[in-house]
DNA sequence: TTAAATGCAAAGAATTTGCATAACA
DNA sequence: TGTTATGCAAATTCTTTGCATTTAA
């Protein structure tokens, strides 16, 4: 229970592009490191899910010297801001993704075949936990497991 | 992608108690040796959640020698008979119950709290998502985050 | 008497942290 | 010029594995 908070306050400035996001960590006293930049970019340049290993990776490709954990540690602080999510898709490394673009995830345990979802999909859940026990679900934390089309 | 494979076959006898399961393990050429028969006490004893370090401390509290290792590989063992279930509730270990309990997990980001819902409550979702995307739901092995009704 | 299980130590994967140095603002 | 961020190495946490030995059947 000591890590990030994947909560994202709703009165947060969107970070929509990669300069929003430098706005951003600037408004909170953070600096605009080129590592903080490139690893921007690199989240930026694709809609994907990605480890922070793998992010490491174009990050390096870009400047070799950025370690890893580095990577971590703004990917810490982007998480901090609301810019970035984690999100956990079996046993295995964490994926981000920019926040901005957040949905929910079905992964096949046979497979492991992703499907993304639209959130409107956990509307009936979200109504009955509400209803029954006060609970409001944040359904892109974890992956929905199960068995995809192809895996049934 | 590489541990114990949650899935539990339907046609698996289902072991309702201590001696169905060490049946179960004999059955499938396992050795019913003290260690198992003591962490299958223990978690017959109470229908919690724990982890296994958890359980390991329960077990040496009959069996002081009874080495955390074992216990986990009990744990597969049993898993993989369908005996036993584990689930995340966060980051942070694993937590296993007996699979003759199954159910949703409702887990608090902010206070921790835990919640258990009948699979029910996935219904709708589960129909959806055959649905829409031919994908059969498992809404055991990762817990539904969100906050709980006093940290709304 | 032999295949399966155990204890122990060590490895492994993912992530975090301490600390001296570097670099934004 | 004073934080804030970084690189690097080392520590942490959870879990798995190798191997020599023990044990259930």
């Amino acid at each position: 229970m000591s890590r990030r908070s994947p909560t994202q306050p709703a009165d947060q400035a969107e970070a929509a592009t990669l300069e929003d996001a430098l706005e951003l960590v600037r408004q909170h006293g953070g600096r605009v490191t080129s590592s903080r930049r490139i690893l921007l970019h690199a989240l930026f340049a694709s809609q994907g899910h990605r480890t922070a290993e793998e992010l490491a990776g174009e990050v390096q490709a870009e400047a070799p010297d950025i370690h890893l954990s580095t990577v971590y540690r703004n990917l810490d602080e982007l998480e901090r801001l609301g810019v970035v999510v984690h999100s956990h898709f079996g046993h295995g490394p964490a994926t981000y993704h920019l926040a901005s673009s957040v949905h929910g995830h079905f992964v096949c345990e046979e497979c492991g075949r992703l499907t993304e979802v639209p959130d409107s999909m956990f509307d009936g859940l979200a109504k009955q936990a509400r209803a029954r026990f006060g609970f409001t679900i944040d359904p892109h934390h974890f992956a929905m497991l199960g068995r995809c089309a192809d895996c049934t």
